[in-house]
DNA sequence: CGATCTTGTTTCAAATAATGAAACTTGATC
DNA sequence: GATCAAGTTTCATTATTTGAAACAAGATCG
């Protein structure tokens, strides 16, 4: 396995203009893609035309706008079902919240970045793929923190390179040598915290999900400064150990793929 | 636009390769899909090695075995978000079912199959990525034949040729012929029904939502024979049509994509 | 223990598909 | 009606894909 490189012929290439299409978050113009587009005009057009032809994009002949397409759902759909740690963690979650009712997050690790699966909230009980799905950065998250503690030498390094190390308060990790220092600790202590590191006031425990030493998830509690203290956190250990080693059961009995 | 061909060149093959490895429903043996796909040995191969090095495959050293990648649900996420309508329809769904009470869904058309990309149901208030992103068929539910009782011509004979017409109950329509005739009933009523078509018990009354004459979706109330008949159906036609046309009109503010 | 399967991986010349500069079309704008 | 911008098509060149066959690595068996 290479150092994860886009030199996967047309298939990698069409694919890259997939995402172009996904990081506007709203519908464009074909222009509009070309501007931040590597590819010539007529390349990137037949890619666009591709995809659209898969399902992977939708075109609106109307506003002349292209979106992405609903195939990608139904995808999503079976490995959602199929890979992700959500469906088999769904009871832990739910015993989870009612023991702690603070928010939780079920994490996994995809490009070096957080992978939200799946979720529990009070505010709003349903909100479907508004949660799962959604990404976040490793450097400065609980979850993300908590896996990246238990990786390996050669995948750490690769998920480092990725870290964009962005400033997001007076208390992210503004580098990766300050980060490494961190994760040894989380490794030698078994859970990570997140101490504002993403979000002013918002602070959180947690712990990796572990299946033959490699990590395969984290979960989190996550509260605010308002409502609790550092100190606080340490009183949901042992709910949130247990849930984790709940989960790792159901996920070794069900021939879990690793990372 | 042609009649949904898969002559996509590479890009086309390593998503029905894709597709191969998602219709097992769970982790795969390389020589399993073998048995099931068209391609040579090598040549699926490197399909799936291309694959996973993007991330729309997972890849398990231990077991040997592939399973779908995380990547997509990342990308569904963005799909769910910019062009399905239940971003735009969340309050909605609340509101009519605080009216009515009963399962509510939401669906889309997909390849002539029809999406459900939101629900409400009081039994599990969440299970996310567990019920948006399910398929089903389009002949036999009312969601399903709500959407294509609008469709023009041409694409509701494309459509009607992807129906599997699999008689689920003594009810289910059992040819294109005996479908059609329904849609016309349903275009000229504005309401369509599953009158036990695809489960026995089960029935339900649904209306399409129209953005400039073509239907981009639709809206279902579903209840038992048990508990109503299908006169009782009737009394939802209000609140069901009050959502919709909320919904359209959302749609439209959205500049909504039109299938 | 060596022979024989079975499963997965690599090779390489031939076949095929992708590429992109440029020409063309369409429709809007002045 | 001339000019410009956006989108689409063409076609010779170039690069990628293709797949039969050889190869490797385990398993299973006599």
């Amino acid at each position: 396995m290479n150092i994860a490189r886009d030199n996967d012929g047309t298939v990698g290439k069409a694919l890259s203009a997939l995402e172009l299409v996904a990081a506007f978050e709203r519908p464009v113009r074909f222009s509009e893609v070309l501007e931040h587009s590597p590819y010539p005009k007529a390349t990137l057009y037949r890619f666009l035309q591709t995809l659209t032809n898969q399902g992977l994009l939708q075109y609106d002949p109307d506003q002349g706008v292209y979106s992405m397409g609903m195939r990608l759902v139904r995808l999503a759909h079976a490995a959602w079902r199929q890979s992700s740690l959500a469906p088999i963690s769904r009871d832990v979650l739910d015993t989870l919240y009612a023991q702690v009712g603070q928010t939780i997050h079920l994490a996994q690790m995809d490009a070096g970045q957080v992978l939200y699966v799946e979720k529990r909230t009070a505010i709003r009980p349903v909100e479907m793929f508004s949660q799962a799905g959604k990404v976040g950065p490793a450097y400065c998250t609980g979850v993300g923190k908590a896996m990246l503690a238990y990786l390996d030498e050669v995948t750490l390094e690769a998920a480092l390179q990725k870290q964009a190390f962005y400033q997001h308060t007076q208390f992210t990790h503004a580098d990766a040598e300050s980060l490494k220092t961190e994760l040894s600790q989380i490794q030698a202590e078994g859970f990570s915290y997140d101490r504002e590191e993403h979000e002013t006031g918002i602070i959180c425990i947690a712990k990796a999900i572990l299946l033959k030493g490699r990590p395969i998830g984290a979960l989190s509690i996550t509260t605010t400064t308002a409502r609790h203290s550092f100190d606080d956190l340490n009183e949901w250990k042992q709910p949130l150990t247990q849930a984790v080693e709940q989960i790792a059961r159901a996920a070794k009995d069900w021939q879990f793929p690793t990372l």
